[in-house]
DNA sequence: CTGTACCTTATAGTAAGCTTTAGGGTTTTT
DNA sequence: AAAAACCCTAAAGCTTACTATAAGGTACAG
């Protein structure tokens, strides 16, 4: 008992059984020991580590990326903390720069926006087509 | 004489003959017209018109919602400012969600990596790694 | 007239990240 | 026991945004 099978360990991370296995496939998730139906039985570690999965997700991080994130905790025992700091240094600095893409999307789109009167008159000189439009 | 053939177009936008083929394909390009030989003849419109389509995606967009950016400016008297500036101002919030995700993830690695010794010693007892346990 | 640089279409491939389908077995509920 | 709900695998399909390939035709230089 207290094994999950997959579906619940879906509900219990808002995804669902085809992606858990897709993940796992991807080696995100390490195989579960299985049942004797062959059925999947995680443990709860796996609902903080689907959980893991979906929050870098969310930040931008690529599934392949997500697998050397997590890779890290693996093998702790063949890992200097020098390499694991370097990894995470390295990790960092590319999050920078995706923050530093998105900012300088939001600056050209806020801008245009904030021109915009986004009234109910025709958008024959809307300020953001006109912007999109400029050299 | 003045038209553009499509390698010409691809050379002034920085793109290819290919992509101009396929943006044409998804509707983001009318289909221009043909010279005798059934070559592709472009105006210097379409020069701003692919520079329209790249600066939109620089900022965010998808082909997809591009195709309705440039079907707002071709209707422009049918379209108002509100209409224009809701899309603009949607695409904003997308952008602020994930800059916002990406701060926190970089507040917490920074963390972490901060407190990492960084050291020649094995990283069972890491502070990276076992933040990421954590989690 | 031949080379090569350009153009054409249609079709297939790529990568990421799933989702769907087909054709089963298992567990739980009634 | 039988229906409903759940699980399995393998493989195909989908979306986005291209990129590449095959098998040609065209334009112009030398």
């Amino acid at each position: 008992m207290g094994y999950l099978r997959i579906g619940e360990l879906a509900k219990l991370t808002d995804t669902n059984n085809e992606t858990l296995r897709f993940y796992e496939s991807r080696g995100l998730l390490e195989e579960p020991r299985r049942s004797d139906s062959g059925y999947r039985l995680y443990t709860r570690a796996e609902v903080l580590r689907v959980r893991f999965i979906l929050r870098a997700k969310r930040m931008g991080f690529s599934l392949k990326e997500i697998a050397e994130l997590l890779s890290l905790r693996v093998d702790k025992k063949l890992n200097t903390c020098g390499t694991v700091k370097h990894m995470a240094e390295h990790k960092l600095l590319e999050i920078n720069i995706k923050i530093k893409e998105l900012n300088r999307m939001k600056g050209a789109l806020q801008q245009v926006t904030d021109a915009c009167c986004g009234g109910e008159e025709s958008a024959i000189h809307c300020t953001i087509l006109n912007a999109l439009d400029a050299e």
